[in-house]
Order: structure tokens, then sequence, then C-alpha cells
DNA sequence: AATGCTATCAACCGCAGCTAA
DNA sequence: TTTAGCTGCGGTTGATAGCAT
């Protein structure tokens, strides 16, 4: 219904975010956990609008975010789950617990769309074969979401067996600690962040696996959407800091409800389940083997 | 060395959906 | 039931780094 006036509000300041501004926010969320956005700008003195601190933390701040190239895998596995949920980003990003949905989506349209369509046009399938291709990507009718949300565990889970059984040399779970241990293939601003993400350190509580009790400022901590804000953030920032608790995404509700982020647990379950059940109750959905794209 | 082109990615915009009053 | 407030999501844009000429 109504929408935040707060970006059209004179004095709001835009464009890239400073250090300075990055060690504000990320302070602010330091005492009070990311969430209640709306108060972020009023409490910490920011010239930026709410949605804009959300998405500086989100794509930007929050520990635990893997940059650098995509492997293999994760491309395989984007090429497989967009193929499956359609330009859902942040449902895609959930089971790729260390990318952001807005990494995702530029490496879809910057580095996937061009991959296939290449493909396409060297003829795989012939350029009608390639069209259909290309058109079955096209995101379902919003009639349809709700009955897909239920296939969605279920072809993901075909998707991921797909994907890990493609490469089986590789690790064959997304390993958030391994995948941390790598360095950085670019060495961008992105460097200053990861000095920001050590302030957390101070954050992190041993005992408590560093968590600390954020969420009670956040009036969506409750919602549907599932801010979920004190102990995902809280895994997160573990998953940096401590290099060896896997966590999951659900930091500020980005993964929805039928596409929860994957902890260790979650991922074996995923795996385990769907590999000692033999699909049984998965929804027909054709998959393709993703590897033809590669 | 200068210029133009391309690729990349951070950030913005606007809509949708949810909750609370 | 309606409306306002807020957050989340996906599409798009703009700045700029890197590469080619």
């Amino acid at each position: 219904m109504g929408r935040p006036p707060c970006c059209d509000q004179a004095g709001v300041k835009k464009g890239p975010w400073t250090p300075e501004e990055d060690l504000v926010l990320v302070s602010y969320i330091q005492d009070h956990g990311p969430g209640n956005w709306r108060a972020v700008p009023t409490t910490t003195g920011l010239m930026r609008c709410s949605k804009s601190c959300r998405l500086r933390w989100t794509n930007y701040l929050r520990p635990g975010i893997k940059r650098g190239n995509f492997t293999d895998q994760e491309e395989k596995l984007i090429v497989h789950l967009q193929a499956l949920l359609g330009n859902r980003w942040a449902a895609i990003a959930s089971y790729l617990p260390e990318r952001t949905d807005n990494d995702i989506k530029n490496y879809w349209n910057t580095h996937l769309k061009r991959k296939l369509k290449k493909m396409a046009a060297a003829g795989e399938g012939g350029p009608d074969a390639a069209a259909a291709e290309l058109k079955s990507r096209e995101p379902a009718p919003k009639g349809q979401w709700e009955r897909r949300l239920q296939t969605d565990i279920h072809t993901a889970r075909q998707a991921l067996r797909d994907a890990l059984s493609m490469d089986a040399s590789t690790p064959t779970v997304p390993q958030p600690s391994a995948a941390l241990a790598a360095p950085p293939l670019k060495a961008t601003y992105a460097s200053s962040a990861d000095n920001i993400a050590r302030l957390l350190e101070g954050w992190m509580r041993p005992g408590d696996g560093g968590c600390k009790a954020s969420s009670s400022g956040s009036p969506s901590a409750g919602s549907v959407s599932g801010d979920g804000a004190s102990a995902s953030h809280c895994g997160m920032a573990a998953a940096t800091l401590n290099g060896s608790t896997v966590t999951s995404r659900t930091e500020d509700g980005r993964a929805p409800a039928a596409t929860p982020a994957l902890s260790t647990l979650d991922w074996n379950w995923l795996l385990d389940d769907g590999m000692g059940h033999g699909g049984v109750g998965l929804v027909d959905v054709p998959l393709r083997d993703p590897s033809h794209f590669f």
C-alpha cells in the first residue's frame, strides 16, 4: 500500500557509501541488530534512507558474504535453480548462503545470460530450441507462485542432486567455511568492508555463538517474511569470524518461507532426504541437465 | 599515451506484500 | 474492513575499472 517517503525526502544522500558511513551503520547494527531500518537514519544521523541502509548491509556489509568469482559449482546451481524458480533471486540466493541476491542477479545478467545466448547461437538444438530455452527461463505468472512454492523444496533438492552429481570432484556441498578460506580474487572497497567486519569481532561473544540479542527493535522480526534478525544474523557473523561455523542466510528475511536458508543440518537433510527417498513425492518438474550449458 | 568500448557491480527505483492500528 | 507504515524483492541504471585500438 503506502510507500515510504524516505527516498523522496530532500537531504537524503545517494550514491556510493563512504567508509565512515559504513562504520556508522555497522556500529548501529552492532548495537541494535539488523532490522528496524526505518530507525537507522534517525538514530544514527546517517543521511540515507532506510532502504539504502538495508541494502548496504544486506549486499555488502553483512558478515559472511563471499566475494569474488563464482565457482563452477555455484554457476551450475544458479543455472539450474533459475530454470526451476525463474528470476526469484532471493529464493535462489537462499541456496547459496554466501551470495547475495544482488550478486546472483548481476552474475546472471552479466555472465550466465550471455553464456546461454552464446551457446544457443552456437546451435545447440538450433535457434528454435535456443529461443525455447531462453523463454523457459521467464518467470512464471504470479498465479502459479503459490503452487510452485510448494514444489520448490522438492525441485531444489533434485536440482542440488543433479548439480552436485555433475562435479563429484569438487566439494559436493557448498561449504561456507571452505569458501571463506579462499582469498577474494578482487580487492575493492570490499577490503574495507572486511575490515569493518572485523570490527564485529567485539560483537561476537563466546558461549552464545557470538549472538547479540538484536531483534527486539525489529518490528518485522516476527513477520511472515521472517526477519529472523537475531539468530541468523548472528550465524552469518559466526561464519565470517569463526570460519568454522556453517551458517545460513536469513538475517533480514530475504529467504522466502518455502525456500529457507540452509544450515549444515539443512543441507544434510536436503541431500540425505532427497537421496534417501529417491524423489518420493517429487513433483514432476522436468529437470534439464545443466551440464549441457557448459 | 589517448581514446573509445565493454564488462562489472553497487546502488536506486518502484511495486508487492505483510502487519498493525 | 480499510488504511498507513514498513520491509523485501526484482528490474534497471550509472559509475568506473579494464581492455582494445
